[in-house]
DNA sequence: AAACTAAATAACGATACAGGAATATAATCG
DNA sequence: CGATTATATTCCTGTATCGTTATTTAGTTT
């Protein structure tokens, strides 16, 4: 059956735009920094204990979300303290875990 | 600032199963296969015409999402039918959309 | 200025995935 | 059964992107 609400259709750029949107999200380890973003800033070292990645990888998909205007940045002294910028992204984030953890609801949950 | 709501972490591994459902949306074809689909059920032919994509392109995105359980098929005939089976999506895809539309409010934008 | 530290960038290999062309499967029709 | 139609799958090529290592840039300190 048909949705009710009628929503205006995309143009092919806005799938684009959309889509572009989406990847930036579809990669575990921006996730992560994501959700210890979302307890508050932090410089790059901080992130890299946080999340056991390498100092340049973190860097990069800082980089990414920084492009994304999901995450903004403060230079302090050498240091380099990211935020979360746009935190409409974890309302993005929890629809998505809340459909997850219906179809995980009978199994063992990754979902702390 | 922090964000208020605290929310439960995820494990490793629910962030790989976050990241690879909005990798699924990461594809403009496959956006606008749902969006085509949003309107009710297609064939895989008439999919075929209303995006002007190849039948293998539209038949490998289709599996896709299946397999994330985002639409579903009916076989009829010589024909398979596909259709949403989990509407939630095009919350995911309002929320995105909307985000967008701020971020393009001044300038000509691709939504419609 | 030289030495040091934090972060960014470059270069590279490996893997993943989109899309095209060709082929295979499956259901229908004669 | 053979032919035909609709869809799926396989194989291939190009491109993008992850992660690593090494290097560079920027700011600090002495």
């Amino acid at each position: 059956m048909p949705r009710k609400s009628k929503r205006p259709k995309l143009t092919d750029e806005g799938f684009q735009l959309v889509a572009q949107r989406f990847k930036v999200l579809s990669e575990p380890v921006r996730l992560k920094l994501l959700a210890v973003l979302e307890d508050g800033e932090q410089n790059v070292g901080q992130l890299v204990a946080l999340t056991g990645q390498s100092q340049a990888n973190v860097s990069k998909h800082l980089s990414t979300l920084v492009a994304a205007g999901m995450v903004g940045r403060r230079k302090q002294g050498l240091n380099v303290y990211y935020f979360i910028s746009d935190p409409q992204i974890f309302d993005l984030c929890d629809l998505m875990c809340h459909r997850l953890k219906e179809e995980f609801a009978a199994k063992k949950s990754p979902f702390g």
